[in-house]
DNA sequence: TCTTCTGTGCTCACCAC
DNA sequence: GTGGTGAGC
C-alpha cells in the first residue's frame, strides 16, 4: 500500500551501483520530458489555484468593504457564497438571510445583480430579493472579474508558457513543467550539460543543495519518519521553484486586483486540487513526492475528483469503507473484478494519487447558459416569451463581452431546454437549432430562433406548468477552425495558445480521463481501431496534434496494467515511447520535420503549417533564457506530442475513451 | 469552513441514438 | 448532429 507511493524506494535503488557519487533517481531524460509536459514525467509540476470565497471577494473588492468585514453574496432568500469572516460566525451556505443576519448582525448581505424586463443590463438592485417573480440572476459580474484574474495570471508566466486550464469560474490548473524546467536550467548549469555518457537514461547529479528553503506561506505537508532523512532530489527542488513561481502569481493577483487564493502544488491535478483545499484561504500547500502517500491517507477517497459522485459511493459499499488507507490494501484484481477493469485500475490509480491527465490549455468557454427557475411555475406562451427576450439579452451581452462578434468565434447552436412540472422534479425537453453563420449574429437573430424553439415545444404538448426555461449557445470551438490560412495562425493570445499546445490538448481529449458512471460498461472493442483512425471532430489545426498523440499506447499500457509508477515518484519514468512505429504502422503521413504520423495528406499540411506558425511564435518570442537549446524543444511537437502520452488513467467507466485506450492497448 | 446539508444558476463531458 | 444525464463549482 504504502510503499507504492511511497519514497521509501527513493535513493536505494541507483541504476548504476558504479557510479562513484549519489545520483539521483532521476534521468536526463526525465529532466527534458519536462520542457515538453509530457504527463508522464516523474519531475511534472501542476498548481491549482482556487479563489478563496470567489463571489464574496467580488463583492468586497466591487463595494470596497475591509478586509475582515463580513460579508455573504445572496440570490433570492439563499446565500450563494460566504466570506471567512463570516464563517467565523458558523455562517454557511445553508443559511438563510435572516438566519445569517441574526449569527451576525454586522453582516452585509449583498444579492447579485439582476436582469429586469424593460431594462438594457442588468445591475445591482436593492430590491431583487423581492423580484424573484420577475428578475434574472447575473453571475456575470463574477465572470468579468474571473477573466481579470485569469488574464493575471497568465501575464505572470512566460508567454510561451502558459499552460492555464480554467477549471470553474474559480479554478485554474497551471502545468508549469516547462517553465521550472527553464529555472531549473538556469540556476544549475551543471544539469543544463549533456549527460556525461551521452545517455539520456543516466541519471542526474544530485542537486547541489543540501536543504531547501520553503517560504513561510509555502506549506510543506509533513512526510513520515523516515522522509526528511534524504537529501532533496530534483523533484523537490522542482516543487519549490513551482512554489515560488505560484506565490508570485498570488502575489500579483493580490498587490493588482485584491483577490487572495489558495493555491496547492504538486505532480498532477489530482494532488494538486486536494492541495489547494487543504490550506484556506490565502495559503499555498506543496505536496512533495516523498509525501504524497501520507497526505492521501488521511482522506476519505469521496473527496477525490470523480469518487465524491455515484462511483465514490458504489466503491464505500462494495468495500465497506471510505477510507483511503484501507482501500489501498485492495488489490487491483479485486478492484477490476467489482468495478470492471478500466474503472478499477483508474481506482486504483487515483487511491495513489496517480493522475496523468493533461492541464488543457483551454480557457475560452464552449457554452453559454441563461437559465430561470419559476417558482411559482409559469403557465402561458406571454410568459415564457418574455423570459426569452431576458435570456437573450442576457446570452447576446455575454457573446459581445466575449469578443465573439469581432471574432469568428461565434457559437453554431442555440438550444432552448424547458422542464415541465412543478419544483425540481417533472421531465425536461429541449429543442436546438443551428445559428445561421452566413450573416451577422445580433439579438433579433437570437430572439427568433429561441421563439422558434419555444414554439416547437409548444407543439410537443404538456409544456404548463413550466418551472424551468433555459437558453444556450454552444459550439464555439468550431469558430476557430475553417479555412486555414496562414493568418489563421496568427492569432493572439488564446488561440494562439490553443494551437500551440494543441496537441498535447488533443491528446488528453483522446485518453485522458473521464468522469464517468460505473455503470456505464465500456465496450472495449469494436468501433476501435476504425473510430481510432477515422475520427474527425473538428477540422483545425489542432487535428495533426491529434494524431501525434495516437501513438501513446505503449506507455498507456504500461500504466494502466498497474505499476503505478509512472506518476509515482519513486521510479522515475522511462518512456517506452521513442519510435514511431505505432504511426507507421497506421500508415499515415510522415511529417519530416518531427516524424509524427498524420492521418492525412490535409492533416500533414495543417500540421506543417503549424509548425510554420509556431517558427514565427518562437521567433517573435525570443529565447527565453534557457540554459542550452532545450527550449527548441519544449514546445514542439515532436516531443512533446508523441511521447507525451496520455497514459492516463482513464477514468471510470467511460466507454468512448475507454475504446481508445483499449486501441491503445492493442497496439502496445 | 470544508459540495456530509439547501436552491439556483451555471459549465463541461459523456452517452445513445 | 440531437437530446438526455451526471458531476462539479
Ligand atoms: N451549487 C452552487 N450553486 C451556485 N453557485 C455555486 C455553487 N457552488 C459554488 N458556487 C459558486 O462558485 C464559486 C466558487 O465555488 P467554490 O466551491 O470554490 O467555493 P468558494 O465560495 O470560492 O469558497 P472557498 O474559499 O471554499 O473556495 C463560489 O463563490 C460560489 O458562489
Amino acid at each position: 500500500m504504502s510503499s507504492s507511493t511511497q519514497p521509501s524506494s527513493r535513493g536505494s535503488s541507483p541504476p548504476s551501483g558504479a557510479l562513484p557519487l549519489r545520483r539521483s533517481q532521476f534521468t536526463y531524460r526525465n529532466l527534458s520530458q519536462m520542457a515538453s509536459y509530457n504527463t508522464s514525467c516523474p519531475l511534472r509540476v501542476i498548481a491549482h489555484i482556487d479563489l478563496d470565497c470567489f463571489y464574496a471577494q467580488a463583492e468586497m473588492v466591487r463595494l470596497g468593504v475591509a478586509e475582515d468585514q463580513p460579508l455573504a453574496v445572496q440570490q433570492w432568500q439563499g446565500l450563494i457564497a460566504v466570506n471567512y469572516p463570516a464563517r467565523a460566525y458558523g455562517i454557511g451556505r445553508m443559511c438563510t438571510v435572516t438566519e445569517a443576519k441574526k449569527l451576525c448582525p454586522n453582516l452585509i448581505t449583498q444579492h447579485v445583480a439582476t436582469w429586469r424586463e424593460g431594462e438594457d443590463k442588468w445591475a445591482y438592485r436593492d430590491d431583487a430579493a423581492e423580484n424573484i417573480a420577475t428578475d434574472k440572476v447575473s453571475l456575470d459580474p463574477y465572470r468579468l472579474e474571473s477573466r481579470r484574474i485569469l488574464a493575471t495570471i497568465k501575464d505572470h508566466l512566460p508567454s510561451h508558457m502558459q499552460k492555464v486550464e480554467k477549471a470553474s469560474i474559480d479554478e485554474v490548473f497551471l502545468d508549469l513543467s516547462a517553465h521550472v524546467h527553464a529555472v531549473l536550467l538556469e540556476r544549475f548549469p551543471e544539469i543544463a550539460r549533456p549527460p556525461p555518457s551521452g545517455d539520456p537514461s543516466e541519471p542526474l547529479p544530485m542537486p547541489s543543495v543540501s536543504a531547501l528553503d520553503w517560504q513561510a506561506d509555502a506549506l510543506v505537508d509533513l512526510d513520515d519518519e523516515h522522509a526528511e532523512f534524504d537529501d532533496p532530489d530534483w523533484d523537490d527542488v522542482a516543487m519549490l521553484v513551482a512554489s515560488e513561481i505560484v506565490r508570485n502569481v498570488r502575489a500579483a493577483i493580490r498587490d493588482k486586483l485584491r483577490y487572495t487564493c489558495a493555491a496547492g502544488i504538486a505532480r498532477n491535478k489530482l494532488l494538486s486540487k486536494l492541495g489547494s483545499a487543504h490550506r484556506k484561504p490565502n495559503q499555498q500547500t506543496v505536496i512533495r513526492n516523498r509525501a504524497v502517500w501520507h497526505f492521501l491517507s488521511g482522506f476519505k477517497f469521496t473527496k477525490f475528483r470523480n469518487l465524491g459522485g455515484k462511483l465514490g459511493e458504489q466503491v464505500s459499499q462494495i468495500f465497506n469503507t471510505e477510507s483511503v488507507e484501507e482501500l489501498l490494501v485492495v488489490p487491483i484484481e479485486q478492484l477490476k473484478l467489482k468495478l470492471g477493469d478500466d474503472t478499477g485500475v483508474w481506482v486504483h490509480n487515483t487511491l495513489r494519487g496517480i493522475d496523468m491527465s493533461e492541464v488543457s490549455p483551454r480557457t475560452q468557454i464552449k457554452s453559454m447558459l441563461s437559465a430561470k427557475s419559476f417558482r411559482p411555475s409559469i403557465n402561458t406562451v406571454d410568459q415564457a416569451t418574455r423570459w426569452l427576450r431576458i435570456f437573450v439579452a442576457d446570452i447576446f451581452a455575454r457573446l459581445v463581452e466575449e469578443g465573439v462578434l469581432e471574432n469568428r468565434r461565434r457559437p453554431k447552436t442555440i438550444n432552448l431546454h424547458h422542464r415541465h412540472g412543478v419544483q425540481t422534479q417533472g421531465q425536461t425537453r429541449s429543442r436546438s437549432s443551428p445559428i445561421p453563420q452566413g450573416r451577422s449574429l445580433d439579438e433579433e437573430t437570437l430572439f427568433g430562433l429561441a421563439n422558434t424553439l419555444l414554439n416547437q415545444i409548444i407543439q410537443d404538448g404538456h409544456v404548463w406548468p413550466c418551472s424551468n426555461l433555459s437558453l444556450s449557445v454552444g459550439g464555439f470551438e468550431d469558430g476557430i477552425s475553417g479555412n486555414m490560412g496562414i493568418a489563421s495562425f496568427l492569432l493572439r493570445g488564446e488561440e494562439a495558445q490553443a494551437l500551440t499546445d494543441g496537441p498535447r490538448t488533443r491528446a488528453e481529449s483522446k485518453l485522458k480521463e473521464q468522469s464517468q458512471p460505473p455503470e456505464k460498461r465500456r465496450r472495449i472493442d469494436d468501433g476501435g481501431i476504425q473510430r481510432f483512425l477515422t475520427r474527425k471532430e473538428t477540422p483545425s489545426p489542432l487535428d495533426p496534434i491529434d494524431a501525434l498523440a495516437e501513438d501513446n499506447g505503449a506507455e498507456t499500457s504500461r500504466v494502466r496494467e498497474t505499476k503505478l509508477d509512472s506518476d509515482a515518484p519513486s521510479l522515475p519514468d522511462e518512456g517506452p515511447v521513442l519510435q514511431a512505429n505505432d504511426e507507421t504502422a497506421i500508415g499515415g503521413h510522415l511529417c519530416a520535420r518531427c516524424g509524427a504520423c498524420l492521418e492525412s495528406s490535409e492533416s500533414l499540411q495543417s500540421h506543417q503549417d503549424w509548425h510554420f506558425a509556431k517558427d514565427l511564435q518562437e521567433e517573435e518570442h525570443g529565447r527565453l533564457g534557457f540554459g542550452n537549446q532545450a527550449s527548441t524543444t519544449a514546445a514542439s511537437p515532436h516531443s512533446g506530442g508523441r511521447r507525451s502520452g496520455p497514459a492516463a488513467p482513464k477514468r471510470p467507466g467511460r466507454p468512448k475513451k475507454t475504446e481508445r485506450g483499449q486501441q491503445k492497448l492493442s497496439f502496445g
